[in-house]
RNA sequence: GCCCGAGUGGCGGAAUUGGUAGACGCGCAGGACUUAAAAUCCUGUUGCCUGUAAGGGCAGUAUCGGUUCGAUUCCGAUCUCGGGCACCA
């Protein structure tokens, strides 16, 4: 009989099923003396179109470790569930003209199937969908805790806003108004992603993505929900020092949250149209050029420019102003090179030398970034020095290179008057003393040259001479000192925009009175279900589709009775996915989404496996939720995911990615049919270590069936299907034991060391069945410690073949075989011989030879002797087990 | 422009820590079995030069240079590709 994969697939498929072999129990009935693993792969969105090969890639590696630890006497936890709510999931249900509900049903139903025919271990009893009602209602009940919280500045956490301490002066509106000014949830209008095609807003994060797929994205004041993400900044980038991640994922993010420390500096405003002085602040990373803005610019959204700007710069002002708001943030940036703007007429003081400086307004100043507004350094400023140049405003040196720190700071200093190098003495006293430092200057102030970097400050008063380092220092002392300014952090990172004006998403548990004020819904109204509709489809005009279902949003205020209207928006994709692996440890809980217990038991994550896309989105949010939950005292651990790891993309066999459009897709299903799960499963962990990107080859596969045939017919007779003549029942030859020795100990190590590289397992089993088919007779031991070696890579085929041999299945609770270093060792080692590094000889000696015999097998190896004869020796160089080499002259 | 990562045969990829470059597989070539084919098995397979042959020689891990007895591995510069960020003051 042959290796029938279709069969031998289809049986241990239904056998696992149906007893339940991959079932993590309850944690009151599992044996807490053993240690525990939990091993997640990232929630799949099931799309219409079913798996691709790239997602049994890192499914296959969870499967391989889950399997591995639970012979290793583990209690696993490896689930798998459904991220179904968003945008695909919508557009998919409008093209099929179905509700989203059925549409994700049907994507589900074959999503699973799918996963089951790989013979993945997943414990099914614990699937979860973010769709499921059960399940968003710990969603939105979540939402809730982060509404009714607030970030207390002193302990860095989150704190009930029942704790927030409101002021007792405030009017009733005025503390209703307060407390909501300090939610963790909020609802803020401020200019926004719009995206028309699909009708809705989307957040930072999503921006790139919709790009890259062709839709246009602008900027659009909106009243939005966003979440306080910014407060987490410095715990979200500090935190990462506490997981073991891929450092490009740590690198993503933290360029993402972006942290930069600098100062806040004060300019007071002088303008005919105000009577009293107003001020402007700053944000400058670089307080040590203060001496050097000779302008400044505000973002057209300013709240000041229409205070300030004088009669004359009025129709300019407004006309810019309104161009730059109709300009979408695209065009803002990458379309735009060239530098744009309008001058107020007001002018604002430099607080260190209580010079005027113009002040302009421009959109190359952002609105969301510091405070809005930036004092402009020219000189050391790339972008502000463009500016300059096109609207000729003054440019001043105030930073040189270390290169010119002699002939230009010392020379000036004994002189006594270091600061002025531009007008006077200064300049006379550098000419012909330094000519390329003149024209140094000269180029900077004719905005030929911009340097940006660290080096000594000069034109700057007190701070001349010093380093950057030192005037940054000695500058924020200064402004401080006289109340001009202080020390400041900012982050890139923004607000998290979290509503969407679409159908298919968590409902938010929250209604609005007519007063225009709003309230959330309590716990016990949950969930807010989503209606069945007909029509979903965006309304294109900034309104969710639910917006119009009358009978959905009108409704009653429990606690007074008043008419409400619900919240109409409804929660971005994300959100579901922020705590799904919480829910997994405690699916059926209907009183709390995880048990505190379990909690504590299960989390964190040991191995979280999924791809580099989620970087900055998911696994940002995710944490973010994360912390809210463990400031407020739901979770036990502060990081949810101990070690992150990205497997790579699977390109087409054409080496380039897979697409409908090029028409190089490789369907599982037609592979599973032709190849079989495991030949697939070992195939795609033998291309190549896990975090490569790698092209497809339905070669290589047939070969990865080839080889499971061997192993099959090593045991098996073709003809009669019964187990071959010399399998015998002896004990294992020493020569068996050494190829199997070795074999458990490089697997061994290759599945502990968390690289992810099991190309080299495979390639250790295939020399071991080289080697066995050059035996006469196999031990029957042998070979069923091959299959246990095999096993997590090809579960079906091994527990057929363990069947066959007269063992009881399942292979899974079989212990993980040990290896002996007597064996796994070689006793005899070849070392080579070289003359003057160059290989020349070799020779196989015991292991540990000592190393003046190697020396002296090496003089006495003939070739060796041709090669120094009649030479100088120099230099032996013996190294044990490895190489002798001998140096010549 | 800035920040990561990677460049090894015809291809995917191996090479503890600086110590035999190319494991294993694919492909290809030759052979065995077969009436034939498929399947299977065996042999060979970095390039160039040399030899009837066994063999021998030289070059070779993107390029150039450095450290070293010895470099795919360490250091410096350059090129190419992939990914991320991109007026963030």
């Amino acid at each position: 009989m042959k290796y029938d994969h279709i069969q031998i697939e289809k049986k241990w498929q239904e056998y696992w099923d149906k007893n339940k072999t991959f079932k993590t129990p309850d944690l009151n009935e599992i044996d807490k003396s053993k240690p525990k693993y939990y091993v997640l792969d990232m929630l799949p969105y099931p799309s219409g179109d079913g798996l691709h090969v790239g997602h049994p890639e890192g499914y296959t590696a969870t499967d391989i470790i889950s399997r591995y630890k639970r012979m290793k006497g583990f209690n696993v936890l490896h689930p798998m569930g459904w991220d179904a709510f968003g945008l695909p999931a919508e557009q998919y249900a409008i093209k099929k003209e179905i509700n989203p509900k059925i549409g994700v049903e049907e994507c589900v139903k074959r999503f699973r199937e799918q996963l089951k025919s790989l013979g993945l271990s997943y414990d099914w009893d614990r699937e979860i969908n973010t769709t499921d009602e059960k399940y968003y209602k710990w969603t939105q009940w979540m939402f809730l805790k982060v509404y009714n919280s607030y970030f207390d500045e002193k302990e860095k956490k989150a704190k009930p806003i029942s704790e927030l301490h409101v002021p007792e002066e405030l009017s009733e509106k005025e503390k209703y108004e307060y407390i909501n000014s300090q939610r963790l949830a909020f609802i803020s209008e401020s200019p926004v992603n719009w995206c028309p095609e699909l009708g809705t807003v989307l957040a930072n994060e999503e921006v790139p993505e919709q790009l890259e797929k062709g839709f246009t994205v602008v900027r659009r004041p909106m009243k939005q929900w966003k979440l306080r993400i910014t407060k987490y900044a410095q715990r979200l980038l500090e935190d990462l020092d506490s997981v073991n991640w891929p450092l490009s994922v740590k690198k993503l993010q933290t360029n993402w949250i972006g942290r930069s420390e600098g100062a806040i500096v004060k300019f007071k405003v002088k303008s005919k149209t105000l009577n009293d002085e107003r001020e402007i602040e700053v944000f400058t990373t670089r307080p040590d050029t203060l001496f050097g803005a000779t302008y400044m610019v505000l973002a057209p959204e300013h709240k000041l420019i229409p205070e300030i700007t004088t009669d004359a710069c009025k129709d300019k002002i407004e006309k810019y102003i309104e161009a730059a708001s109709r300009k979408s943030d695209l065009e803002r940036t990458e379309l735009v090179k060239d530098k744009t703007g309008e001058f107020t007429g007001a002018y604002a003081i430099n607080p260190v030398n209580r010079k005027e400086i113009p002040i302009w307004i421009s959109d190359y100043v952002l609105t969301s970034y510091g405070t809005g507004a930036i004092m402009s350094v020219p000189g050391h400023d790339e972008r502000d020095m463009e500016f300059a140049t096109k609207f000729k405003l003054e440019i001043i040196p105030v930073v040189i290179p270390e290169k010119y720190k002699d002939t230009g700071i010392m020379k000036l200093k004994e002189e006594g008057s270091p600061e002025i190098i531009i007008a006077g003495k200064g300049v006379e006293a550098l000419h012909g003393e330094s000519k390329e430092f003149h024209d140094y200057l000269e180029d900077v102030k004719n905005g030929k040259t911009c340097f940006t970097d660290e080096g000594y400050s000069i034109n700057s008063g007190f701070i001349s001479g010093l380093q950057t380092g030192e005037a940054i220092a000695k500058m924020n002392n200064w402004l401080e000192e006289n109340g001009l300014g202080k020390k400041s952090i900012n982050y890139k990172l923004r607000d998290w925009l979290f509503s969407r004006q679409r159908y298919w998403g968590e409902p938010f548990p929250i209604v609005h009175f007519d007063d225009g004020t709003f309230k959330s819904l309590d716990e016990s109204e949950l969930p807010v279900t989503l209606p069945m509709v007909k029509s979903y489809k965006a309304s294109g005009t900034g309104e969710s589709p639910l917006a119009a279902i009358s009978e959905w949003v009108n409704t009653t205020d429990k606690a007074t009775g008043k008419p409400v209207k619900r919240e109409t928006n409804t929660m971005p994709q994300w959100a579901g996915s922020c705590w799904y692996y919480l829910r997994y440890i405690d699916p059926l809980n209907d009183r709390i989404f995880c048990d505190k217990e379990k909690d504590n038991y299960w989390m964190p994550v040991d191995l979280y496996i999924g791809g580099a896309e989620h970087a900055v989105l998911h696994l940002l949010y995710a944490r973010f939720w994360h912390k809210i939950l463990y400031d407020l005292g739901y979770v036990n651990h502060n990081e949810p995911f101990t070690v992150l790891f990205n497997q790579g993309m699977i390109l087409g066999e054409d080496g380039v990615k897979m697409s409908k459009s090029r028409g190089n897709v490789i369907n599982p299903d037609d592979v599973i049919r032709d190849y079989g799960a495991d030949s697939m499963r070992l195939f795609e962990m033998f291309m190549g270590p896990l975090e490569a990107t790698k092209p497809w080859s339905t070669e290589g596969i047939g070969g990865m069936s080839r080889f499971l045939n061997r192993v099959w017919r090593l045991v098996i007779d073709d003809r009669t299907g019964e187990i071959k003549s010399n399998v015998t029942n002896e004990k294992p030859s020493e020569a068996e034991l050494r190829i199997l020795h070795k074999a458990i100990k490089k697997i061994t190590f290759d599945i502990e060391d968390g690289d992810m590289k099991f190309n080299t397992s495979i390639a250790q089993m295939m020399i071991m069945v080289n080697d066995a088919y050059k035996l006469e007779k196999i031990s029957k031991e042998l070979i069923e410690k091959f299959l246990l070696l095999l096993y997590p890579f090809a579960p079906h085929f091994c527990e057929e073949l363990w069947e066959k041999l007269g063992n009881k299945p399942s292979m899974q609770n079989q212990p993980w075989p040990e290896w002996d270093d007597a064996y796994a060792k070689n006793d005899l080692i070849t070392v080579t011989f070289s003359v003057n590094g160059k290989m020349r000889s070799k020779k196989e000696v015991e292991l540990d030879t000592d190393e003046k015999n190697l020396e002296q097998y090496a003089m006495d190896d003939p070739i060796i002797l041709k090669h120094i004869l009649g030479k100088d020796i120099i230099k032996i160089i013996v190294v044990k087990n490895r190489m002798v080499n001998i140096v010549v002259k």
